[in-house]
DNA sequence: CTGAAAGCGCTTACAG
DNA sequence: CTGAAAGCGCTTACAG
């Protein structure tokens, strides 16, 4: 017969430790799968540690292991050219960081330009030399997000999409907008503003054709032509790309449109650029137009104000920073499970809520 | 000369004991106020704590101090009659205490009837009894929530108001909403449904008249008619208290104003019970009145779905409660400073977006 | 009023 | 392959 069992019951690991008859050190290696562990003791201290449903103890753990966990964070610049909008999840990064600091979480936080698929590149390939313990990613470029997932799966680092979500990617989970539902949605509102002869006009402002940008933007101009065609809609609905995102450029695309289609009684604009067309129907005093866009940002507040928006759609941008980065907590330290998807609701704001509108 | 600074250098508490030439209990007693520390130390150690700009580490305390945190909430029941409204806040609360047992927080739930001012007495008597160590509360009733929260006080325990707010409390916060923004905000929503010569009715439906709960739906009711004045619409704004919340007995009234103004374009009901108007709408195929009415239960999804109700405003119940619990978690454990209200956004929920409302 | 020591539940060298 | 011991940063009896 083995030795006998010593002493008095313990908890957690000692207790382990003491019921399998091995050292703590032991108890530990297998718990954490590390090798070094005869096949013989492993099993043993695993049935141990199976009947007593034992749960680690957190506090425990991070106290004892002077590891620290580094989060890194890979979103775009927040530019002028894209209306500040990545100050909102910055921001819900920034607050998740306070509040985990204290469990020895840092949170570096790299940017990339959205013109530029290199400085994507670029930054994912710092990232991956900084030995950072879990990520979170805006994935822009297709090509360039995969190759990078690709690398953080070769070194077992979890890997958090927000924003925009590439499918079948092993990423810990996705945080962020359903593009189709929103714009399903945008037609919805649209059917409150119009009236029977009207015509829509949807209106696609983006530097870049083709891009998964790009793609964002008719994900959700599908959504709002199958509100139309599900619901027998019969508004006749126009449409626009405009590459030349200059605030000048767009002015005179919108008022050519205008004048060629003179029953254009919804403009639905299908990013933050709607600021632009605001500006543009502000400036020639067009007030027979309702305006639809998305997301809320400072100047977009204004035209919300002053009545030349009615609605933006907006989906928690700080709160996908947030979530993103409260996801791989969770994961990595607190060892609680992670929903593989999280879509954002898709908020209304109006004038008479953007004020109560936390992004 | 005193003794010297014996040792190297240290961190912590560790390093402000050396450096005051104090024992660590001596730190400790300072850090946490406690008494039995002469004076001189008592600077002394303050000095250092200050230079050393010294924050304390949550995770050496947690493990360190046996002490186990227990908040305590006190919510309205969760019954039919109210919809199962009161499930979203739970909910929030459960996973809040999730997210923070590891953490050593465990919360504890005491319910309350809406109808019955001594039942929510009976459950703060036995939560005070309780030994907690923070408060959520719903303060329905004045008096009693007053009286509770001055008990609360004298304990020196923190409070948490949500859904309704008692203003120049010392809560430590209010999470909850804006009920005068969400009547306004019904009010510009009114505007896109209403035809120019049609009439607007507002319903109050509740069975107690001038306690908290009504006051709550004549703060909307107030909201609703300043959109109006202060956008000068002319549409006529008709009124019904409804005491009887039976839903036949509101049938039976509804029918009636429906009969007495037959230009009816819009019904706003100010709560919840806005799914006993639809149902009743419904029923006799009324189909050219409008409605606007608060809160998603799973109820009011399928009057949203079927086209009976435009819109549903709501104000995250499950949010507050998450956002409640981890108030006094960050309050109490992570030492982080808590806003002193928090307003919900006021969120617009229609057919399109209600399945991605997270409450 | 003050301090030395033990201990919270775990991890980490290090020795064998 | 295994274990005894020290230590993470703090708090808590207990002794003086």
């Amino acid at each position: 017969m083995a030795k006998a069992k010593s002493t008095k019951p313990q908890k957690g690991v000692k207790e382990i430790a003491r019921r399998a008859n091995v050292a703590l050190a032991t108890v530990d290696r297998v718990i954490h799968g590390r090798p070094g562990v005869s096949q013989k003791t492993l099993e043993k201290v695993k049935k141990v540690i199976e009947e007593m449903n034992y749960q680690p103890n957190i506090i425990g753990r991070r106290l004892a292991s002077m590891k620290e966990y580094h989060f890194a964070v890979l979103i775009p610049e927040i530019t002028e050219e894209s209306g500040f909008f990545w100050q909102a999840p910055a921001d819900g990064v920034q607050q998740a960081a306070e509040e985990i600091r204290s469990m020895g979480v840092s949170v570096t936080t790299f940017f990339f330009d959205q013109n530029d698929k290199r400085s994507f590149a670029g930054s994912a390939r710092r990232i991956l030399r900084g030995g950072f313990d879990g990520i979170l990613l805006a994935p822009f470029f297709m090509e360039e997000s995969l190759a990078f997932t690709k690398a953080c799966e070769t070194k077992n680092i979890p890997y958090v999409f927000i924003n925009s979500d590439i499918p079948d990617q092993k990423s810990l989970t996705y945080i962020g907008p359903d593009l189709y539902a929103s714009g399903y949605l945008g037609g919805q509102l649209i059917s409150y503003l119009i009236k029977p002869k009207d015509q829509v006009l949807i209106v696609n402002i983006s530097r870049e054709i083709k891009n998964v940008k790009q793609n964002r933007l008719l994900r959700k101009e599908e959504g709002v032509r199958s509100y139309f065609t599900g619901n027998k809609i019969k508004n006749e609905i126009l449409k626009i790309d405009i590459t030349n995102v200059d605030e000048k450029a767009v002015e005179k695309k919108i008022l050519e449109m205008l004048a060629q289609y003179p029953r254009t009684g919804v403009i639905f604009v299908t990013n933050s650029r709607v600021v632009s067309v605001a500006k543009c129907l502000k400036k020639h005093f067009i007030d027979h137009v309702r305006v639809i866009g998305y997301d809320l940002l400072e100047s977009g507040m204004e035209y919300l104000k002053n009545g030349v928006i009615d609605f933006l759609i907006c989906q928690k941008p700080q709160e996908q920073g947030y979530r993103g980065i409260m996801a791989l907590y969770h994961h990595l330290i607190l060892n609680l499970k992670v929903a593989d998807r999280y879509y954002m609701p898709i908020d209304i704001v109006t004038r008479e809520n953007c004020a109560y509108y936390k992004n």
